[in-house]
RNA sequence: CGCGGGGUGGAGCAGUCCGGUAGCUCGUUGGGCUCAUAACCCAAAGGUCGUAGGUUCAAAUCCUGCCCCCGCAA
């Protein structure tokens, strides 16, 4: 059949996962390249990437080489002749050789309207910066980073409820559903490209700890998004007496009276008002906290066993 | 063997260093107050202190093994 394609399908969270069953559904997987096995998790144990574990139970053969661009990799990759590889968050950067290989080229799978939020993590990033519209976007990979041209683009509304995880797994979702069109119009040679417009891209880099740190002069909505663009993973989070407090959900302190206080100071901490911090220019409310070492608890349950004390000052170590 | 914290009535925590009657904030149940209430007052029920051993006159507390949970780092 002219319209199944040999697939060699590029991925490592749990992101790509449901790329990688529409892959498999449609066509013939001949090979997954993932991440090599790592130390990961308290402990230090060993631990297979979500794709991988995948791959095993459909009994796809599994690539992991420390480097893509080895020649034994390299030499691997040739060897399948594919007609396509799938890329969705594989977490290597591949060299020009290796996105000529397959005769149609290289996709990818990448969690943006592109070209805004070109990089490692556009689904934090774009709840972080306040946007309501995000989507998914299957474009033919060039040797920059996500700059190639778009094959196909999805849009998906980012709700007021959303956070990094619920927004994570529609992506997800939504990501697989595009890919299988898109296999789709590849196959059978109706793919149209369309260049990005370089001109309005903009970038979404790799969160460190540093960026959930929270700036408690910065203004509530700004730190609101934070909390929501980071949660669950990898969090917002600000400190009191040295101890790491990880923030799971906030908002913004609606239009009341007394949120006005040195940014990061205790305004109020008790089942009636909740856990009310100043922040520039108005205050936040927080209701969904974790203290280090400690579980993760609504406001008013972590009330009744923590006490806060009013005045006290998030932020200072 | 990467570093560290923790498992105490239904929930969240204190008590552990310096062994000696199991405590706090809630929840639950019953009663009271009130026009009324998630508010307030009174009372009650509810705990093998993760688990298995050890030390001791006596272990939540000290020692050892095991299970589970969490923060950091990757």
């Amino acid at each position: 059949m002219a319209d199944i394609l040999k697939i060699v399908f590029m991925g490592t969270p749990d992101f790509a996962v449901p790329s990688l069953d529409a892959a498999a559904a449609g066509h013939e997987v001949t090979a997954v390249v993932t991440q090599p096995d790592r130390p990961a998790g308290r402990g230090g144990k060993t631990v297979i990437s979500p794709v991988k574990a995948r791959a095993l139970q459909l009994g796809i053969p599994c690539l992991q080489p420390e480097r893509v661009k080895s020649a034994e990799a390299m030499e691997m990759l040739e060897s399948f002749s594919a007609d396509v590889f799938v890329v969705a968050a594989y977490g290597q950067i591949l060299s020009q050789k290796i996105l000529d290989m397959p005769r149609l080229g290289c996709v990818n799978v990448h969690a943006s309207l592109l070209p805004k939020y070109r990089g490692a993590a556009p689904i934090q990033w774009s709840i972080i910066n306040g946007e309501t519209v995000t989507g998914i976007t299957i474009m033919q990979m060039d040797a920059g980073i996500d700059t190639g041209d778009m094959l196909l683009a999805k849009p998906v509304a980012i709700e007021p409820s959303d956070d990094a995880g619920s927004l994570h797994d529609k992506l997800a979702e939504l990501g697989a559903h595009a890919l299988t069109e898109a296999l789709t119009l590849m196959a059978s040679g109706r793919a149209v490209r369309e260049p990005q417009d370089d001109s309005i891209a903009t970038y979404a880099p790799m969160l460190t700890k540093e960026t959930g740190r929270i700036d408690w002069n910065e203004n509530p909505e700004r730190v609101a998004g934070l909390v929501r663009g980071l949660s669950p993973r990898p969090c917002a989070w600000t400190q009191l007496d040295g101890e790491m407090f990880k923030i799971y959900s906030a908002t913004v302190c609606s239009g009341e009276s007394g949120t006005a206080g040195t940014p990061g100071e205790i305004l109020a901490a008790d089942s009636v008002n909740g856990i009310k911090v100043a922040g520039g220019g108005g205050g936040l409310l927080i209701h969904e906290l974790q203290r280090q070492n400690g579980k993760r608890l609504q406001a008013g349950e972590f009330l009744r066993g923590n006490s806060l004390r009013l005045g006290a000052i998030f932020g200072c170590k």
